[in-house]
DNA sequence: CTATGGCACGGATT
DNA sequence: AATCCGTGCCATAG
């Protein structure tokens, strides 16, 4: 049994309940907006700062140790521990948020992209460095690219190139990412790398970057495949995760200006919301379940306010009662949520254990109306539960939520095993066939189907000579 | 005749 | 109510 950080409340009135479900929905960087702008119009609401864990920054509980770093080191393996984490160093994920820049996407760029760009790095730079960062970001052009040389900026300050390389470099990983490149390619390559640290990066995808970036902007697809010797969907495929996670333009919105500048990029998890990890990094320890808040300290109706109601005239007192109110329905809304995410991440992790511990191909298909009817809520809740978050699973790679109920990938994880085990192209009749003979029954047309997403051609195209 | 891809239907999800 | 995914049926390529 995993303690409640809070005792929990019944949601008794619909305004509560439907409070509750919207924040249920939230992100992380959502949620904080949120509680941003609660805490700046009701002053009954006070974030108090908690005891920190010397060890590892977690909060700690009222009179107790860190659950954490204190851990009894009997405790039951399979029983994951979940808990609430406040973050207080949390950064949204808005690295390629273009909505300040979406309104004149081709308005040169402002004073206020160097700015912005030198408030984040000037820290970790020394003064000589400073002065060269200034000078290459006040430099840039609409596309957030340095319009001057780097190897005159190096005489200009009477320095070794390799000086101003190493300013470039901690410019273009502060955000928005790849700032100050000399070009899309060398901007599309340092968002890799740092994708890379987050997410999967498709195999091919930094060679057709690197190498093809002549043929990869006049969509040359076909004459790519043809030089890598892989197939033209594969390609397609990479292409896709290209423009769906990358932006060859830091300082602009999305690809030229063709794209659909409303649609958010639902693809790209910077930040996850819910972190799982093996306690002490042993993995045969039992697994750690974090659920991100974007604010330290405990969010909590002010005593002090309380206090001030009753020395106050009758006239204000209506008010202030009404904020009260407002702020005491907040916190309750906050604390069932934060339950509601405990107890289904409880229940996710013990049933997908052997998905975090052993990998993609045992991720059980299981649906949200059964975990709902597990957790005796409705299957609303879950949805909107799930949808919208990201977790960063214990291997560090960073997942949406969802994926915990991807009915296909241990299906899709299997066949490409089975195609790159047997030597012979099989056909998807016997590729479905092997894969009822490892438990999973589906349709010859679905085996194509995987076949297509995984991106692996048909077999009498798949010979190896 | 066999292997695949396209289209559409039905159930699950949002 | 709108959308996504697995499947069945059918046309087409080889």
């Amino acid at each position: 049994m995993f303690q409640y950080q809070y005792q929990v409340h019944k949601p008794i009135t619909t305004a509560h309940l439907a409070q509750t479900m919207t924040l249920l929905s939230l992100s992380a960087f959502e949620l904080k907006q949120q509680i941003d702008s609660e805490l700046a119009s009701n002053p009954a609401l006070e974030i108090i700062e908690e005891r920190r864990c010397p060890h590892c920054k977690r909060i700690l509980p009222e009179n107790g140790a860190c659950p954490i770093c204190s851990r009894p080191m009997n405790s039951d393996v399979d029983e994951p521990i979940v808990y609430v984490s406040p973050m207080d160093d949390f950064i949204p994920r808005s690295d390629y948020d273009d909505s300040d820049y979406s309104e004149e996407p081709f308005s040169p760029v402002t004073d206020d992209l160097t700015s912005y760009v030198i408030k984040q790095i000037a820290p970790e730079l020394s003064k000589d460095q400073q002065l060269i960062a200034v000078h290459l970001l006040t430099n840039l052009d609409d596309d957030g690219f340095l319009s001057v040389n780097l190897m005159d900026v190096a005489r200009y300050f009477h320095v070794p190139i390799s000086t101003i390389e190493e300013v470039q470099k901690i410019i273009q990983l502060a955000d928005p990412i790849g700032v100050g490149s000399v070009n899309p390619q060398q901007a599309l390559m340092v968002q890799l790398e740092v994708l890379s640290d987050s997410i999967t990066i498709p195999e091919y995808a930094y060679e057709i970057i690197k190498d093809f970036m002549d043929l990869l902007s006049k969509r040359q697809h076909i004459e790519i495949a043809k030089r890598l010797k892989i197939s033209v969907q594969r390609v397609e495929k990479i292409v896709e995760f290209i423009s769906d996670n990358l932006n060859p333009f830091p300082a602009r919105s999305h690809w030229g200006s063709v794209r659909n500048p409303s649609s958010p990029d639902t693809n790209v998890y910077h930040r996850p919301d819910v972190l799982i990890s093996y306690a002490n990094n042993d993995q045969k320890s039992q697994l750690i379940v974090e659920i991100v808040m974007p604010y330290s300290g405990t969010l909590q109706v002010s005593p002090l306010y309380k206090q001030t109601i009753k020395e106050t005239d009758a006239e204000l007192k209506d008010a202030m009662k009404g904020d009260l109110e407002k702020a005491s329905l907040f916190v309750k809304c906050l604390q069932q949520r934060n339950h509601t995410m405990q107890r289904l991440m409880h229940e996710l992790v013990m049933i997908q254990k052997s998905y975090l511990t052993k990998g993609e191909k045992f991720l059980k298909p299981i649906t949200r109306a059964s975990l709902a009817e597990e957790l005796e809520v409705h299957e609303s809740t879950i949805s909107r539960a799930v949808s919208g978050k990201s977790v960063q699973l214990p291997n560090k790679k960073i997942v949406p939520l969802a994926a915990f109920f991807d009915r296909s990938l241990s299906a899709r994880t299997i066949l490409r095993e089975i195609v790159s085990s047997e030597s012979k192209p099989l056909s998807d009749t016997e590729i479905q066939k092997k894969l009822s003979e490892r438990g999973i029954q589906v349709a010859r047309r679905t085996v194509a189907k995987y076949r297509a997403m995984e991106g692996i051609l048909p077999a009498h195209l798949r010979q190896a000579p």
